[in-house]
RNA sequence: CGCGGAGUAGAGCAGUCUGGUAGCUCGUCGGGCUCAUAACCCGAAGGUCGUUGGUUCAAAUCCGGCCUCCGCAACCA
């Protein structure tokens, strides 16, 4: 194998808050596909991925659970590490920012950057809101008050640390002026110029002292290292960075990286704040930042408490690790956000992996051994037809190659199932069963089967980098080996006079979309009350929800029955409905998130059953006070309706 | 006017940067074949490219207005 000289490639490390679904988990296979194919292509590839684990987020997730920060993120991190093993990534390096190299490694970088002058100490000026304890600009302001809770901001200042992305803005914009391929895809690039780079950019504050999770600064230790600073950094500590000029061979061989793949929503961060900081180290800059579009599911929205969220290892057991790698892979546009659904799913295994593939092999294995005991001869009974069939599959590399250039991965898997479908048609165009009846034939009849089992072991090495374990059962069927990539355009490599096996393994069977959709409608059901009961434990961790109440919690709740006189939609949203309710002798004002369910009219003259005693509560930012609940009943599919009284009941009567 | 994205055949998408006969996969219908996983192969039907103005010899593509949908944000007492 020729060595192409060295290949990085980085995900962007997860953030622990929480278990990835399988929009999130999509990133992790398209860069294992891609460090996959360059090590085919013959480079040596280091691949990296990981998690992060700091920021105030955590520290709040953790204190709801009640367990250390620490606790918190070693339980997702393992969830995560899981989830990418499950998924037969391949990658070299697995980093968590709580690593205590890496943590070192932070602290040292700040201290450089501070002695440098790149860092420095100023005061964070803005509008302070004490009880919220945070900062906020003019324009996060609603109607001069504090966004969260509706009061009175106050300006202040705070001590903090800041990074001059000013001193560099300029060196940054001549870079990605003069590397085009920096920024992937383009759109991105002319997204980050006219937005941030072209009106200037206010250095960047890089320290924080409203909690405590995170890397402090070693020499001023109320501070705490920014997240993003931090978690960027990552992709040089991961490969053994070292401030003091002691780097590993690792990090001078590798660094610097040949792509960052991340989301489209941090481009930012990576294509500013990253090069920004690397310039300050002195330090090269990536070649390449790809943001990848989105996975979003199709059939409505992911939502815990219908227990609909797809996961990965969800869909595994549904499907198998290759072919969850084949949806997200091909389902995955290069430049719009891409859908998956389970309906899509089914189809694309059935008319794709079963049929196209699946088929492709049984049928060629089972020639081969009706009509030849198995072994497969290369005789040179050679035809025209045969001419477009190798033309196709030794081109087939090439254009493979060409996609995964400009990282059209879903392309280049399309082009591979191509050479399969070409495939199918030289059995349909050479017919050996008909060739099978003429003693006289029987050579052209194994020269056929041989450019079969050839075609098809090509296209199986092509597919190894991105569903491996197909491939290699491929291959195993055919009795072949693996090869490098360089010798895929060459037509006539696979041995003559080999054996395949005797039965074809059925590689993907055919689903039955009725039934299959019948065991998907089970599993969200027995999904739905883990699912709710976790969403709930989330949001209280505190309290565990107790089975029963007894007769006196209940007569705590107050209902009564209430007639709605005015109702209107609350402008500032889409949800919320504000109701004037009477209720005996009194009226109150309740907003309810039925919006999309009622129309004002419709609410109107309702006699509804009010919960009376429930504490009034500010929305939307205090602008409004809802002082009490309407109850409604909700259905599987989310579809409401009212619960109300019918006929004499007068408004004011209670309910128990 | 909170930010961002999208409207192309029944479904999912490509094509838009760089204007020049509207394409792919699935589904549907018709035909062929029987080696194979009711699979495979061939053919057909199906689109005023969201709408409306403009630029141009020529617009899915470039420019402006409008409509609709989605994500984020806010919010569901």
């Amino acid at each position: 194998m020729s060595n192409k000289g060295k290949y990085y490639i980085t995900t962007a490390i997860a953030y622990t808050s929480g278990k990835p679904h399988i929009g999130n988990s999509y990133e992790i296979v398209l860069a294992d596909s891609i460090a996959r194919f360059k090590r085919q292509q013959g480079y040596e590839v280091f691949f990296q991925t990981g998690t992060d684990e700091h920021g105030q987020k955590i520290e709040q997730k953790a204190a709801e659970a009640g367990i250390t920060p620490k606790q918190f993120v070693d339980n997702v991190a393992g969830t995560i590490k899981g989830l990418w093993d499950l998924m037969n990534t391949s990658y070299d390096k697995f980093i968590r920012t709580t690593d205590d190299y890496h943590e070192k490694q932070i602290q040292k970088i700040f201290k450089k950057l501070y002695d440098k002058g790149d860092i420095y100490k100023g005061y964070y000026e803005g509008l302070y809101c004490t009880p919220c304890e945070s900062f906020w600009t003019e324009s996060q302001l609603v109607d001069g008050k504090c966004p969260d809770c509706g009061r009175e901001v106050a300006p202040a200042k705070e001590e903090a640390y800041f990074l001059k992305l000013s001193k560099y803005a300029d060196r940054l914009i001549e870079h990605i002026n003069t590397h085009p391929e920096f920024i992937q895809p383009v759109s991105r690039k002319n997204e980050m110029m006219n937005n941030f780079l072209l009106p200037g950019l206010q250095d960047l504050c890089v320290s924080r002292t409203s909690f405590k999770w995170g890397i402090p600064v070693d020499f001023d230790s109320k501070h705490i290292v920014y997240v993003w600073l931090d978690a960027l950094s990552n992709y040089i500590t991961g490969v053994g960075y070292d401030c003091d000029g002691n780097s590993s061979d690792l990090f001078k061989k590798m660094w610097p990286a040949d792509l960052h793949l991340i989301g489209k929503d941090i481009i930012r961060f990576h294509t500013i704040y990253w090069p920004i900081i690397l310039m300050a180290l002195d330090l090269p800059l990536p070649r390449q930042v790809f943001g990848h579009p989105w996975l979003l599911q199709g059939d409505g929205k992911m939502s815990k408490s219908k227990g609909n969220v797809l996961y990965a290892d969800t869909l595994v057991d549904f499907f198998g690790v290759d072919a969850v790698r084949y949806f997200v892979l091909h389902e995955m546009p290069f430049e719009n956000d891409g859908i998956i659904s389970w309906d899509l799913m089914v189809e694309r295994f059935n008319s794709d992996l079963a049929n196209v593939l699946g088929n492709l092999v049984s049928r060629t294995v089972s020639m081969s051994n009706k009509y030849f005991g198995g072994v497969v001869e290369k005789t040179g009974a050679a035809e025209d037809v045969d001419n477009d069939l190798i033309s196709v599959v030794t081109a087939a590399k090439g254009v493979v190659e060409g996609k995964m250039e400009k990282l059209r991965v879903a392309d280049a898997i399309t082009e591979i199932f191509n050479l399969f479908k070409r495939c199918n048609k030289y059995i349909d165009e050479t017919a050996p069963w008909v060739l099978a009846k003429d003693e006289a034939k029987k050579d052209r009849l194994a020269q056929v089967l041989y450019n079969l089992c050839e075609s098809i072991s090509i296209g199986a090495n092509l597919l190894s980098s991105f569903m491996p374990e197909t491939a290699e059962k491929v291959l195993a069927q055919l009795n072949t080996a693996a090869r490098d990539l360089d010798g895929l355009d060459k037509f006539g490599e696979y041995p003559s006079g080999n054996k395949v096996v005797e039965k074809p393994e059925m590689l993907f069977a055919r689903i039955d979309p009725e039934k299959f959709m019948e065991k998907v409608q089970a599993f969200e059901e027995a999904n739905k009350p883990a699912a709710k009961a976790e969403e709930k434990k989330e949001e209280k961790a505190d309290d565990k929800p107790a089975e029963y109440i007894t007769i006196d919690d209940f007569c705590k709740v107050q209902m009564k029955i209430g007639k709605v006189l005015a109702c209107e939609k609350v402008e500032e949203s889409s949800k919320l409905l504000k109701s004037t309710v009477k209720i005996g002798g009194e009226t109150r004002t309740i907003l309810s998130g039925i919006a999309k369910y009622f129309t004002p009219e419709e609410m109107v003259g309702k006699k509804v059953v009010v919960v009376t005693n429930l504490a009034p509560r500010k929305m939307l930012k205090g602008k409004y006070v809802s002082e009490g609940m309407i109850l409604a009943a909700e259905d599987e599919n989310g579809a409401l309706s009212l619960l109300t009284v019918d006929g004499s009941t007068e408004d004011g009567g209670s309910v128990s």
